[in-house]
DNA sequence: TATTGTTATACTCTATAACTATA
DNA sequence: TATAGTTATAGAGTATAACAATA
């Protein structure tokens, strides 16, 4: 097992400065899609749900009046759709529509190309181990807030 | 060495994810003091620099008149001040109030602790790799833009 | 009565363009 | 003329509170 020379940086200014480096990526591959970030993440979280729109608005962390604007300028774009819940017509689901699909799969793309860059002086095991972590730290918060982290 | 399980999450959706979560971490402890994302940077940037209205705008990669618009707003609640330079009479300097600084101090401290907890589930020696392999891809990123991580 | 979603309203943050004061 | 900063304006994103429709 090598040892690793101790980290220059505090969890706290390693995980602070990491998400500024990964948001900053997103968001230029975002806005040359002409989508903020707030529109990237919600396409994001609908590529694998149709949520409705109290799920939508707990996965992002806001309001659901907040949610309704997102969805609908998202869906004046055509990147979303609204349908009405079979089981419950009061709920409305929200749903990629296909240029909404394009857009993502486009943008997901470009990042993935982007991590690869940016993890490129990492062996591929400390890749690995490094996806590892997060994801664990991601599953742990996740439990706790009671949401899925995988649909 | 023992082995790890295959990540559910790729590399890009594990980063792209935690940064969010750092992201809603540092906000909410903002939001705690009343404090928006935007004026949290604001304060951690002045922290160590008095810098010119211009120069702000750069290091926040915002237009000037957004920079106005933000320090205004600080300024309104009394956490940073205005002077001019007296070197051109056109510059304005931005630098930090006491009760500016012991709110930068107090989020700080706050944010510190909150990444303890989101780490608290894994292992002493899991916490440092993670710390030390997130380092390593700001170091790597610092050294192709040619930046310096550690002013 | 409780829940789901929307609307009304207000504030922050951002950018573009026009403007003032100084260099 | 050029630069530093502000103002006017507009749009996105967010929250709170009140509301309608459904359960």
């Amino acid at each position: 097992m090598p040892t690793r020379p101790a980290p220059l940086l505090s969890a706290a200014d390693a995980l602070a400065q990491l998400s500024f480096l990964v948001r900053d990526t997103l968001a230029r591959r975002a806005a040359e899609q002409d989508v903020s970030m707030a529109q990237a993440r919600l396409l994001g979280i609908l590529r694998d749900r149709t949520p409705t729109m109290n799920e939508l608005a707990a996965l992002l962390d806001i309001d659901k009046s907040s949610a309704t604007g997102l969805v609908t300028r998202a869906e004046a774009r055509g990147l979303v759709r609204r349908t009405t819940s079979p089981s419950d017509r009061r709920a409305v689901l929200v749903e990629l529509t296909p240029p909404g699909r394009r857009l993502v799969t486009r943008t997901e793309q470009l990042f993935t190309a982007d991590v690869t860059e940016i993890l490129s002086r990492l062996s591929a095991r400390d890749r690995a181990a490094l996806t590892e972590l997060a994801t664990r730290v991601l599953q742990d918060n996740a439990r706790q807030r009671e949401i899925e982290l995988f649909p």
